[in-house]
RNA sequence: UGGCUGAUGGUGUAACGGUAGCACAAGUGAUUUUGGUUCAUUCAGUUAAGGUUCGAAUCCUUAUCGGCCAACCA
């Protein structure tokens, strides 16, 4: 009956049916290519997503190759982190590699370019090379080293690699076009030296292979059909092929599109590592950072983040996302899967004066509305409660509909009350509020016949449990800090991203919840147990606001 | 001033020569024992100018505006 719709697809999608038609019966493999100097952020995710959201729908599958090419700047931290997140985010990688492990290869390939006459060793400085390279505008000059004899080039490059010279002092390079127009093919660096200890390989190694000769081999060596990166990597794409032309070996093909930006953050992981060294944030999991730690820490779930990367789709256009929508994912995820309960953010004293002193009732709850089979819970009535303070105003305007000096509110799952005192300290703020409570109003028999315009949340004074709670709101005060590239983005840091709340009285079930729970605070939006939770000491991190603002009286 | 790349509502993304659609955001109304959810509804777009065509967001030309490229980073 329904409409047959086409599905529409990603440029990239339709490059690779376009694949599958040219090459029936064989199946695409895609590779995600972390380097482990960082945490992976919510612009990895999209193209976690993407590499293997693709062999997922077509077949095939993904690798996870690490792109461990600099030891300088790469840990082991780094490398579990990222696939810890991966493994998280709901993904399964086919092998799991590292460019380290093709270092041979690599080094035999090296060997081959030089035989063909396809790369020397460079004995200039660094700065002579920059400056020889010359300008976007200016053709490059060639090395005067460039035309080495091949016997002396293979000499040289078995001793850089046997540790004879020191760091810096040459270079293996490719050789191409000094005039090309694209700066990345005028005689790129292969091969420097670095006597640096590696991660994986130890000190075997004292020469490392560049981006630009490892990366393509790597794909080439695992057969990758797709290697997807961003947009920068496209003047790359050049060199990318004319090594595994020159090479001779698989040929594995680059596609690429736009990176993915959200705004009032930043995802360059040179930025992030700033804020974690410098302490700007607790570190790389910390809820206000993009990251996939931070995220996960704040609550939101691995389905939201997925289901983001989905709407916002892939492109070749410059972009920078809303907020809005990752935070519109993740509360549609929450509302439907969590547990409401009640928590008093900035309480005042409530004293129903008709209502038994000493007296305690079990009033039944049920834990979401929106899910039918979560049950409820009973939570504790007395006559002395805490309602938050801006449920109520002295005098209030004609659209508020919480508590007010003489009016009625309901207070969520027992009865109405009516405020009939205030009781104020000398200084005139307020010390505490008198009421009474209708008996006949009870939540769910309600015959009190009382029409209330809202319904409030409330914990029981003797009864609540405290907590600690932490306000997260937006990591910068700007939506885009790249439009003010004078400045530093640190000073863009939102002042506000952390409000932390201390001896929050929360209701005595909040106790039992466990570490990474999300609930919903009735009310005031979601919250995760934070994994500093310990010896009965509740920490909660707000993970969004409900949606909607409250108005402001 | 070189090369590469891109341009569709406020944001993101579709439409592949034939009715510019979807989502978020924003507004309005209904429902609601969460000012949440849900439902209904409104606002709002093809960078510009030419050309080809019965017909152009789509093809061609020119212009304009963005992004990327001069690490022994990836």
């Amino acid at each position: 009956m329904s409409e047959p719709t086409t599905e529409s697809l990603n440029f990239i999608e339709e490059i690779v049916e376009d694949w599958m038609g040219k090459n029936p019966g064989e199946h695409i493999i895609t590779r995600f290519p972390p380097e482990p100097n960082g945490y992976l952020h919510i612009g990895h995710a999209s193209s976690i997503c993407l590499n293997f959201g693709l062999t997922n729908k077509y077949g095939g599958y993904t690798n996870l190759r690490f792109d461990d090419t600099n030891p300088t700047t790469e840990e082991t931290e780094y490398v579990e982190s990222i696939k810890n997140d991966i493994k998280w985010l709901g993904f399964d990688w086919k092998n799991e590699y590292y460019a380290s492990d093709y270092f041979n290869n690599l080094y035999e390939f090296a060997k081959i370019l030089i035989q063909k006459g396809l790369a020397y060793v460079d004995d200039s400085s660094s700065e002579t090379i920059a400056q020889l390279k010359g300008t976007p505008t200016k053709p490059g000059e060639n090395s005067p080293f460039r035309e080495r004899a091949i016997a002396e080039n293979l000499d040289l490059f078995e001793r850089m690699k046997l540790g004879e010279f020191p760091d810096g002092t040459r270079v293996l390079r490719a050789k191409i076009d000094m005039s090309n127009p694209n700066m990345i093919m005028r005689d790129p660096i292969l091969y420097r030296i670095k006597k640096a200890h590696h991660h994986r390989t130890g000190d075997d190694w004292c020469i490392y292979p560049m981006y630009d000769f490892a990366h393509g081999q790597s794909d080439s060596i695992e057969k990758i059909t797709h290697s997807i990166c961003t947009m920068e990597f496209i003047p790359h794409r050049e060199l990318y092929d004319w090594c595994i032309e020159n090479l001779e070996i698989f040929p594995s093909k680059q596609y690429e599109f736009a990176r993915r930006n959200l705004n009032y953050t930043i995802t360059s992981k040179r930025k992030l590592l700033q804020l974690v060294n410098e302490g700007h944030v607790s570190g790389w999991d910390d809820p206000r950072m993009p990251t996939i730690s931070g995220m996960r820490r704040r609550g939101y779930t691995a389905a939201a983040i997925r289901n983001f990367c989905d709407k916002i789709g892939i492109a070749k256009r410059d972009n920078i996302v809303d907020m809005a929508l990752l935070e519109f994912c993740v509360r549609e995820d929450l509302n439907k899967s969590t547990d409401r309960l009640m928590a008093v953010l900035d309480p005042i004293k409530v004293v129903i004066t008709n209502y038994p002193e000493g007296k305690t009732e079990q009033l039944a709850i049920e834990n979401n509305p929106e899910d039918e089979n979560s049950g409820s819970r009973a939570i504790p009535f007395s006559n002395t409660l805490y309602i938050e303070s801006e449920d109520f105003m002295e005098e209030a305007p004609k659209k508020y509909f919480r508590l007010t000096l003489g009016g009625y509110v309901r207070l969520k799952g027992a009865y109405i009350i009516k405020c009939d005192e205030i009781v104020k300290k000398s200084d005139g703020s307020i010390d505490y509020l008198k009421c009474s409570y209708a008996e006949n109003s009870k939540s769910g028999q309600d015959t009190s016949g009382i029409a209330v315009k809202g319904t409030i949340h409330w914990v029981s004074v003797p009864h609540a449990v405290q907590a600690e709670v932490r306000l997260y709101d937006r990591l910068l005060s700007v939506p885009d800090p790249s439009e003010f590239p004078e400045q530093d983005f640190k000073d863009f840091i939102n002042p506000n991203s952390l409000v932390t709340l201390k001896n929050v009285p929360v209701e005595p079930a909040m106790a039992n919840i466990q570490p990474g729970t999300v609930v919903q605070f009735m009310r005031k939006g979601y919250f995760c147990c934070d994994l500093d939770t310990k010896d009965g000491q509740l920490v909660f991190n707000r993970t969004a606001t409900l949606k909607g603002d409250m108005p402001k009286f």
